[in-house]
DNA sequence: CGACGATGTATCGGGCCGATACATCGTCAC
DNA sequence: GTGACGATGTATCGGCCCGATACATCGTCG
């Protein structure tokens, strides 16, 4: 997952450590607290021994005093070609895991890299799994109500309530896709395969990248 | 988490691990998936080997044969005197953990076990913890929004809209307890510290188990 | 000039997960 | 009858990720 983030963030932007979890922070926000440095960096180390990122120099604009004090600091990363492919591969190869509450949210926030057709099917694979479980919920609060105390019920109720709004979020959001009608169009840039199809937003409101 | 979890459960009655992750499936559904089990095992052993379960002896009625194919099996664990104040104590310790989705979720479950001003302070940690949330979400929102793709922007307001909709949720849980209406009376039962404040429900009207 | 908070990199122990293996039991089809 | 299958049941292993911790630099403000 951690893995995945990264390689999708820094298809943006070039990026140190510290500037990776801001971005990561902001951007799943919603789905998860702030990712940890006993995670990120390990993960850095291992995407960089598999040839997926790079470090990218930090291009001392000369006037500086060269070595003085060695000038250890910040280590920028980028991503690599290899890492481009990567990153195709992990969008393309849909696993259960892909489905789960963090899974989905990581790829959801990607979507913007993603082709329309994948979109589709990750967006009707989540659907899938939660109507699965609104289903248990609605079992065990249906059949094992009297097995549980109030307070485990109330729990119950609120996840299901969860689960039917997730589920009416993820129609909404399929009917928009399969209408183009799509929140924006996939970014074009990115050497290295670009998405085959680019849905065009044909009541173009599509907000803009940089004013 | 699963510690706590073990501990409130097998005060219920003695399980074997299969029969564990069951319950803990159907008590915990609203908020995770299912329990693994390459988890419960290591933790049963290192509970057992802190001393707070024991293995039950499945004491075979009699008249089965003696031990004529060894019969291995199922291995039932009961929760020990020194498990229950193991219990007591994580119920009284509220950390950060305490709060997030997964941890609240756990605690929130066996609210039944838990004397009600810590059902207070839990409910009005996790209510900050939600809307420290919510503020950082408008944050982005508000501020940052011409940075992010419209898919990320949307993430964001569905879990803004999730949010909301839980601090409403924590707000009537929390008016609940301090007027008494509480879903239930904590049980009353399990030696080794009984709660102290069995909330009585005044205005009783709790929802109809069935119709 | 020293305290403080933001920036920044890094490691370590441990919890939990997914995959995998293996054994028993009841049931139903062939 | 017998063999396939799914539920029951225990267990391990590699690996991801987290929280705690340590340490160093920089700008700012009292």
């Amino acid at each position: 997952m951690l893995e995945f983030a990264i390689l999708g963030l820094l298809q943006e932007a070039p990026m140190h450590g510290y500037e990776l979890r801001k971005e990561l922070t902001a951007k799943l926000g919603a789905i998860r607290a702030a990712i940890s440095y006993g995670s990120l960096y390990p993960t850095l180390r291992r995407l960089q021994a598999a040839g997926w990122i790079t470090e990218a120099n930090e291009t001392p604009t000369v006037s500086d005093v060269p070595a003085l004090t060695s000038r250890r600091g910040r280590v920028v990363y980028k991503i690599t070609a290899e890492g481009k492919e990567r990153f195709a591969q992990l969008i393309a190869q849909a696993g259960p895991e892909t489905y789960d509450d963090t899974g989905f949210g990581v790829h959801f926030a990607f979507f913007a890299r993603t082709d329309q057709a994948t979109r589709l099917r990750i967006l009707e694979g989540r659907r899938r799994k939660i109507e699965e479980r609104r289903e248990g919920l609605r079992d065990v609060l249906g059949r094992a109500a009297e097995r549980l105390d109030a307070y485990t019920l109330e729990l119950q109720r609120h996840g299901l309530d969860a689960c039917e709004r997730e589920v009416r979020w993820l129609e909404e959001l399929i009917a928009n896709e399969r209408s183009g009608r799509a929140p924006t169009a996939p970014i074009t840039g990115a050497a290295g395969g670009r998405p085959e199809d680019n849905s065009p937003p044909p009541p173009g409101e599509s907000r803009e990248e940089r004013p």
